[in-house]
DNA sequence: GTCTAAACGAGAAAAATTCACATTCGCAAC
DNA sequence: GTTGCGAATGTGAATTTTTCTCGTTTAGAC
């Protein structure tokens, strides 16, 4: 706890109930990339009573914080990530939904140019690579 | 009218009176990104009475039959392109949101690379980088 | 311990999208 | 050209995801 505590105060946050559970929450999930309504369900399964709004807007800070990277893959609803390690992009299996993660320097190097050539100064980006995972592929066989 | 008629046809869909106006709504669009509220929007100013549900529907059928693309860049809603040229990626600047399109071959073959190393079945890919362009640069000055 | 601004909880509201169902339309056969 | 039928549409309600409002509580400085 004392370290969830340093880190938000790092963040530039103060450190209350509701962003240390969620903090912890992030930290201690399987999954690495979870939704509002995970963290929440996840809450209300502990006991705790915070509410979905704060989760939310907790979840809104972290992201301004630069502790957390928000994703907007598809099926309507925002994931988030904690940004505890470098950058790296994602696969998606349409099927399952299993997300792996990558890194490719090359793509990387490319990008930067492709920004450069057309003027842009990159803040950011994100490739998202969908298919059918190894697993989804022997199931429908 | 006779060629989206075609069209239509060509991609297994009955020619009905909304499709055909919202496939032209696409094709005379200067923007090549929209979204469902834009092509309602056109339609309302243009006198026709199309239901918001059914654009909803009829874009949704577009892109089942390859017609269009969906895009999930962020801000809520998701928007809509002719699938007309080939695949290409995307630059969006996080100012004013205009849309700059790129292909890189380099990129793209080594996506398929990584899919492949991974186990996945491509099926789709999406790269978006985010930045600031050069206007908004130069505005922010 | 007190104080104050910041943060919270609950529920309402907004925004995007989908659903349900009665009505209408496209189109193929006559 | 008419007719018939299943597919498609319009309306408005419902869902889903996310944000807002506002009265109450809390973290952290003194």
């Amino acid at each position: 706890m004392a370290v969830q505590n340093a880190e938000l105060r790092r963040a530039g946050l103060k450190a209350t109930l509701p962003r240390l559970r969620i903090l912890q929450i992030l930290e201690d999930s399987t999954d690495l990339h979870v939704s509002a309504e995970d963290v929440y369900r996840t809450l209300l399964e502990a006991g705790e009573s915070i509410g979905l709004a704060t989760v939310y807007r907790v979840l809104t800070q972290f992201e301004q914080a630069g502790l957390v990277i928000r994703h907007n893959f598809d099926g309507g609803s925002a994931v988030f990530e904690l940004a505890a390690g470098e950058h790296h992009d994602h696969l998606v299996c349409v099927r399952c939904n299993r997300v792996t993660e990558f890194v490719d320097q090359v793509i990387e190097e490319r990008q930067r140019r492709i920004a450069a050539e057309n003027g842009f100064a990159m803040t950011d980006h994100s490739l998202v690579i969908h298919g059918i995972c190894s697993d989804c592929q022997r199931d429908s066989d």
